[in-house]
Parts: C-alpha cells; structure tokens; sequence
RNA sequence: GCACCUGUAGCUCAGGGGAUAGAGCAACGGUUUCCUAAACCGUUGGCCAGAGGUUCAAUUCCUCUCAGGUGCGCCA
C-alpha cells in the first residue's frame, strides 16, 4: 500500500467507528499547501457538515479522538473553519525512506489489466523531423516510462506516415530532378529538396498534379517500380529517423504506418455499411452524426480511396484482435481533436468500446507564423539537438576545463538533450508555445541542467564522505535542519505524483516535483555543510539526500533525461 | 455561423473547489579562505480578462460577454 492509502485507512478507520452508518463523502487526504499546516490534511470535517450535521470543527474533533494509536500520526490539528492537519512520526519516514525503491511499491490497486498502446511522434515519410515533431515524441514517451514505472505493459507504436498523396508527388519529382549525387550523399535531405521543388513548380504547372495522380495509382495498384520507389524512400526515411531518437533516446515497440492498413479498411466501410453507421451521399461514404456537435466524417472519397479516419478505424480493429487493449493514447496537437472526437465516435457506434485518450497539446510555432517543411522555414530536429549540446559543451569548457574530453562530450550530449526535452515536458500548454531558442537552450533557472547539476553535486560530496551505500541507507535519520524534514515529507508524496500525472497524460507534474525538490536540495546544500557535521548528523544528512537523489533520477527517467556523476 | 483551446506578475509559464495564488527570466541588493557559484539568500512586481450563478468556501466548477488561437465533406 502506499504511503497515503495506509493513512487514509488509519482514518477511515475512526471515521467509520464515530459516524457508523451515515452515508458520507470519501475521506480525501491531500498534500498541506504549507508544511506548517502539517504534512497531510483533510477537508472532511467541512465536506460532510452538512450530512453530519453541527459544525465542522466538532465534527473534526470527534473524529480526531476517534483516532486508534498508530505508527504514522504524530498529531493531529484542527485549523481554519475545519481542517484537520496531520503531523506525521519521524519514525514513519523514516521507514518509508528506507523502503523507498519501486519494488517495494504496491501498485495492484490500479487497473493494468491489458495493453496500454500509445500512439506517438508519427513523422510523415521523405521529411526530416523538425520541431514540430518533438513534443508529441516526447510527451509520447514519457507517458511510456510513467506506465511503465507503475507496473503496465505499454506498446509503444509510431504512426508513421507512409502512404498518402504525398508519394504520386515525390514519384514524379524523382524523375523529374532527382540529384543522383545529392541522393547518394543524404539520401533524406534530396527527398525534402524534391518534395519543396514540387510543391513549388505545381503552382505554375499544374499539369504535374494530374501526373502526380497516376504515379500514386499506379503505386496503390501495385506497380513493381512505384511500389520499389515507395519502399526505398520509407527505408531512407526510417534510418533517419532512427538517428533522432537514438539520440533522443526513445524508442518504438511497432512501426505500423498506415500502408499497414490499406488491406483493412475495405472490411471497415462494409461493417459501417451493414451496421448503417455510414451512408452514401454523393458518390462518398459517409457518417452523419445525430445532433449537430460533430461535423460529418467521409471515410471513402468518390474515387474510391480511403482517408484518414478510415485508417485510424481499421487501427482500432486491428489493435482489437491483435491485443488485449486496456487504453489506446493517440498524442497529437490540438488541430486534430475533431478528426479524434469524429473517429472515436463512430468507433463507439461499432461497439469497439475500449478507453481511448487523445492527448493534445498546442502547436510551436515562430511569432511570424507557423512551421512548414514547404516554405523551408522549419528547425530540424537534428539541428536543434547539434546547437544545444554545442552550448553545453562550451559551458562545461568553461566552467570544468579539466575533465578528460571524451566526458565532456558524453556530459554535454546528455546535458544538451535534456534540456530540449525538459523544456517541452515541464509545459502544460494547450495553447501555441512561440518557439524562441533562448528559451529552449535556457541552462538555468527550472530546466533540466539545474536538476541535473543539483544530483551531480550531491554526488561528488556523497563520493567525497568516503562512506559506502550500506553505511549511508543504514543511517539513523535526524533532522537536523527543518528543510531536511521538508524534503523527506515531499519524497512521500512522490508515487502517489507518479500516478496523478500517469492518469492525466501530464509529464509537466513529474517535472514540476523534482524541480520543488531540486531547489530545496541545493537550499540545504547550501546553507549547512555536510561533510564536516557530527558523524550522525553527517551520515544522516547523506541518506536523506541520497534518498531525494534517487527520486531526482527517478523522475528525470520518466521523463526520458538522464543523470550525471559529475558536470 | 458552429465547435474546441487559451486568457494568472513586465516577459515565459505552474497551480486548478480550501487557509497568505507560486516559479523561472528580467530588474535591483547580497553570499565563495567552506562539500561543484550551472548554486544560494533577499527586494520590487497580481482586481487570476469582465459580469452573473452554484457552494460553508471560487482564480479553480457552470452560464454569458470580450479578446487571441485552432478546426469545420472527399489532406494527414
């Protein structure tokens, strides 16, 4: 059980033997706003008044005295118009700090019955990814690491983007212009070039588009050479792709693009034909939707051809028979939440009921406009990633010239890397985020390097103290100064965070729990030297930040950034 | 026109029924013979867009208004 569930039980307990019978509101604890309201408090008193009856101090106070000797409250308070505030025993930190690792967890309690399949990143074939791309690939893969680390399978599949109009296109831009030794060179780079060039010349000539149409029929009929072309432009884009996430350090379970379900979407429309889910109207396939909340969804155009919802469909069925779905995340920008709330719909409409999140976030764009990869006005992701562990690089030139080369470009990589993604995880945005390179490449302040540099140097002191892991998890806990207290109470409250942000898709609550922590390390490291105290009080010391340390990386794990033993 | 998202300090953002609304940046003032100063401490800065409603309690929930963004039948 978790920290908080055994001290809801305790109270639960004395809530029941006082007021028996009465139906009541659950007794809530929640996280003091202040630790000198206690470190634990419940609103139960004030929320149950009224079904009690009398007011909600006596009604505290009776609960209070109902309370059985245990071995986690201290004491107990009655604040304001009716708060009950709770103390918590040194002893019961201390036990739970020494049993703190994720093992010892129990995490039964949630359903993870199933499959958890997260849709994310999803780059379009033939385009190098820019920033566009990178909150849902990261937001995508942090919501991996929290199910994760709560004990549920995840599948982990990118969407790509792999059959479309986009092909007829870039088919004919290859005869047309194709660069045999650019294509040699960077192979992706040439793609993109053709994909603009054509984008540009069809303006003044637009009897490409027709040509462009055949090259694509040709390709969804099955032509050997189209059908070749197509596979070597995924291939080339694949591999590309796989260098960002590498260094991004994120990866996929499956890779099932959409030509993975042309074969299954004919069955899609015949179900929502028989079911008279969808009609015909002029020539398409259609579904109307009863009142006027969502505008109708075509899922076969007059041509014949399939669309997006229609995919996303065939998706649904496939993920049904294939696993034993317990949610399906689709994690996107919020230009799609109709596109979601249409395809979902008619999915309910089929009967295929398993929970599905889409999860969204605003797009990031430049104060001139948005991106797009056919104006060329976009920052690859690549790029971005060079620039950042570049200034970290010359960061740690200069303020740790020293280290042996090779660790400063291990240390600037990890150090380079997280802070692009700290930026987009530590933001709770539903709303465009204006893109600005001080901001994103910002080493200070609430962003990862601080966190980072904050377990690197209690690191360096704990190496320093010459102690060994046993001697320090074995150390009597003191508090010796009142932030020591503080930041032992926050470590209780961090699975219960984890779960908080798992169920709300919010990585920016991880990020937000070891930032707090982070600053009140440094506070304590700053205002009380630890090496030089009273041998108990130093090995006191050293367990509680070590312990704080842990969760430090723990936390900066679901989000996907990794920890350093020195910077 | 309809739908969705957003509006919190000069700027960028947290918070999301509960006690005195918080950070970072910027500005200003301090801290190093001492464990990594990528740090720490302090000061200034708020009608939580506006108006109603629900509630013991609203910045938070509901309704309306205003402002900005996004989407709306054969793109993905």
């Amino acid at each position: 059980m978790l920290f908080e569930q055994q001290l809801e039980l305790v109270l639960q307990k004395a809530a029941v033997s006082v007021f028996g019978t009465i139906e009541l509101k659950p007794l809530l604890l929640q996280k003091s706003s202040n630790l000198k309201f206690g470190d634990f408090q419940t609103n139960f008193a004030m929320v149950n008044s009224k079904i009690v009856g009398g007011n909600p101090r006596d009604i505290a106070v009776r609960l209070i005295a109902a309370i059985d000797e245990n071995a986690l409250i201290e004491k107990c308070e009655i604040a304001g118009p009716g708060f009950i505030n709770i103390f918590i025993r040194t002893s019961a930190i201390e036990n739970f700090l020494k049993n703190m690792s994720v093992e010892k967890q129990d995490f039964s309690f949630l359903n993870r019955k199933g499959d958890i399949i997260i849709d994310y990143s999803s780059p379009n074939i033939a385009k190098q990814m820019h920033i566009g791309h990178l909150r849902s690939t990261v937001i995508g893969d942090s919501i991996k690491r929290m199910y994760n680390f709560l004990g549920y399978h995840t599948i982990a599949d990118n969407h790509i983007g792999d059959w479309g109009t986009q092909f007829g296109k870039l088919i004919v831009a290859y005869h047309k212009w194709i660069d045999r030794e650019n294509y040699e060179r960077s192979p992706i780079e040439e793609l993109e070039r053709l994909y603009v060039k054509y984008s540009q010349t069809v303006e003044s000539e637009p009897e490409l588009e027709i040509q462009a149409r055949f090259e694509l029929k040709k390709l969804q009929e099955g032509d050997g050479y189209n059908t070749n072309l197509w596979k070597e432009f995924i291939k080339i884009s694949l591999q590309e792709y796989g260098k960002v996430y590498s260094r991004l350090g994120i990866s996929f379970d499956t890779f099932y693009g959409e030509s993975f379900y042309n074969d299954k979407m004919p069955h899609v429309i015949e179900l929502l034909l028989e079911k008279k889910i969808a009609s015909m109207d002029d020539g398409t396939t259609i579904v109307f939707f009863e009142g006027d909340e969502l505008p109708p969804c075509i899922v076969r155009k007059k041509d014949g051809a399939f669309l997006y919802a229609t995919s996303d469909l065939a998706c649904i069925d496939f993920r049904r028979k294939a696993y034993d779905v317990n949610r399906m995340v689709y994690v996107t920008d919020d230009r799609q939440q109709n596109h979601f709330r249409q395809f979902f719909k008619i999915a309910e409409l089929l009967g295929w009921n398993e929970q599905k999140e889409h999860v969204y976030f605003g797009i990031m764009k430049f104060s001139d406009g948005i991106f797009s990869s056919r104006k060329g006005n976009v920052i690859k992701l690549m790029d971005l990633l060079d620039e950042s562990v570049k200034r970290a690089r010359d960061i740690i030139e200069e303020k740790n010239p020293t280290l042996p080369p090779e660790e400063k470009d291990s240390i600037a990589a990890v150090v380079g890397t997280g802070a692009i993604k700290y930026f987009d995880l530590s933001q709770n945005k539903t709303s465009n985020i204006i893109f600005d390179w001080e901001k994103v490449l910002s080493f200070e302040g609430n962003t990862s390097p601080y966190i980072q540099y904050t377990y690197a140097r209690i690191q360096s002191i704990t190496r320093k103290s010459g102690l060994s892991r046993e001697e320090i998890q074995t150390a009597k806990v003191i508090f010796d100064e009142q932030i020591e207290r503080d930041i032992a109470i926050q470590l209780l409250y961090f699975y219960q965070e984890v779960i908080r942000a798992s169920e709300s898709y919010k990585p920016n609550i991880i990020a937000d729990f070891i930032y707090e922590l982070a600053k009140k390390i440094n506070s304590l490291y700053n205002a009380s030297p630890v090496l030089t105290a009273e041998e108990s009080i130093k090995r006191s010391k050293l367990f509680i930040l070590n312990s704080a340390c842990e969760v430090l990386a723990q936390g900066l794990e679901l989000l996907g950034i990794g920890v350093l033993e020195r910077m």
